[in-house]
DNA sequence: CCTACCGATCGGTAGG
DNA sequence: CCTACCGATCGGTAGG
C-alpha cells in the first residue's frame, strides 16, 4: 500500500540543494537541520546522505554555484563593451537582476560565509572578492579617464554592491515593477554615486529631467 | 585560593549582552550558546539566569536597545533642519555614524530579525520600519517639491538605507579614512542617487569638480 | 530508501 | 555564584 508523497521531486543531487536553499535561506545554516530539508523531499533524514556527503557539503554547493552564475552574468553583461558608462550600468544591471532572480542563493551568500568550513570559506571569499573587483575596477577605470567624479572609488564600488540588496528587498513586498525595471533604475543609481559626465547618450547622470524608460541588456 | 580570573567586567544585565553582541555578531544568534557568553564573563552558564530570562530576551534587548539608539541619533541629527537636501544628508550621515561606531549591533539587527520570537519580531521591524519611513518620507518630499529628480522614491530609499552596509563592510578591512569622512562620502552618494538638484552650498551633485573635504554635523 | 542508534550539545531548571 | 541534571535535538553512522 504506497501512500501519495508530497514529494514533488525526485530526490537527488539537485533536490537536495533545491530543498536546503530556501531553508538556509529562511532560517540559516545552522537553523536548519538535515531532518527538515528531508522532510521537504519526503524522506528521513539519514537518506540525504546517499545524495551528499555532508550538511557543510550542501551549504557549500549552493554557495559556489550562485557565486559562478553571478559571475558568469558578470561577464556576459559586459562582453564587448567598452564604454566605461556602459561597462557599469551593465555590471549593475546584471548584480541586480541576479539579486532579483535567486534572492534565496543570494541571501545565503550574504548571511552564511561564516558557516562556511575554513576551506570552502576561502575559496568562496575568494569568488567574491574576484566579483567585488570587477566591479571596483570598472570605478576606477572611470575615475582615471576622467569620466566619474568620486574621491572614494573603493567606497562607491561598496556603496553599489550594497545597494543591490535593497532591491532585493523591497521587490519582495512590491510587486509594482519588473525586474529589468528595478534593475535599469539601479544603473541609474550607479551612475549617479560615481558621479558619470555622461557622454554615451543613455545616462543623463543627476540633473534634468528623466527619461521615460530604463533599458537592459 | 582565588585565580585571577580573564573576566573584564563585573556581570550584570549590561555585561551579559555586552558579551553576547559580539558573539551573536560572528557566529550568530544559533551559533552562540549561552555556554559561549558565559565564558567570555568568566563564570558558568547557568549563572547567566541570574541576570537575564531566556538567550531570547538578550537577543531582543540587544536589538532594541540598538534601534532606540539609532533613532534618537536620527532625531537629533534633524533637529530644526528644514531644508530637504541636507536632510537626507543628515540622515544618511546619522546611518553611516551609526553602522560604522557600533557593527555588531548592526550586524545582528540585519541578520537576526529571523530568529526573534514572533512577539519580538513584530516590535522590532515595526522599529525598522519607522526608521526607514522616515527616510522615505524626506525623498518623496524632495521629490514633490521638485529638488530631487527619481521615478522611483521608495527604491532610491532601500538603495540609500542599504549603501551603509558597504560601509561597514569596507570600513573594517580598511583603517584609511576617519568614521565622519565616509559618512560625509556617503552623504554626498545619497544626494546623488536622488539626483538633487543642488541649492544649499554644500552639495554639489554629480557633476563638476568635487570639494576638498566633506563635513559632517 | 529505511530503522535504530551513537556521542555531543543545546537551553533551561533544581537546589543550594 | 556553583554542580548536577533534565528532555530535546543535532549531524552522522551501522547495517540492511
Amino acid at each position: 500500500m504506497l501512500l501519495p508523497m508530497e514529494r514533488s521531486t525526485a530526490t537527488n543531487h539537485a533536490a537536495v540543494l533545491d530543498a536546503a536553499r530556501t531553508l538556509f535561506a529562511d532560517h540559516g545554516y545552522r537553523g536548519t537541520s538535515m531532518k527538515d530539508i528531508a522532510e521537504v523531499l519526503g524522506v528521513r533524514a539519514p537518506s540525504l546522505y546517499n545524495h551528499v556527503a555532508s550538511k557543510q557539503d550542501i551549504l557549500h554547493a549552493i554557495m559556489d554555484k550562485a557565486m559562478d552564475r553571478a559571475i558568469t552574468a558578470l561577464d556576459e553583461a559586459l562582453a564587448g563593451i567598452s564604454d566605461v558608462s556602459e561597462q557599469l550600468r551593465r555590471a549593475t544591471e546584471s548584480l541586480v537582476l541576479d539579486f532579483l532572480r535567486y534572492p534565496a542563493e543570494v541571501t545565503v551568500c550574504n548571511n552564511e560565509v561564516r558557516s562556511l568550513d575554513p576551506g570552502n570559506r576561502i575559496a568562496i571569499v575568494a569568488k567574491r572578492d574576484q566579483y567585488a573587483g570587477r566591479l571596483r575596477k570598472i570605478i576606477e577605470q572611470g575615475c582615471r579617464s576622467g569620466r566619474f567624479q568620486t574621491r572614494t572609488p573603493q567606497l562607491a564600488a561598496f556603496a553599489v554592491l550594497e545597494m543591490g540588496n535593497g532591491a532585493k528587498s523591497w521587490f519582495k513586498a512590491s510587486g509594482r515593477y519588473t525586474d529589468t525595471y528595478v534593475a535599469g533604475e539601479y544603473g541609474e543609481f550607479a551612475l549617479r554615486v560615481v558621479g558619470c559626465t555622461d557622454s554615451s547618450g543613455r545616462s543623463p547622470s543627476a540633473k534634468g529631467p528623466q527619461r521615460s524608460k530604463p533599458q537592459v541588456s
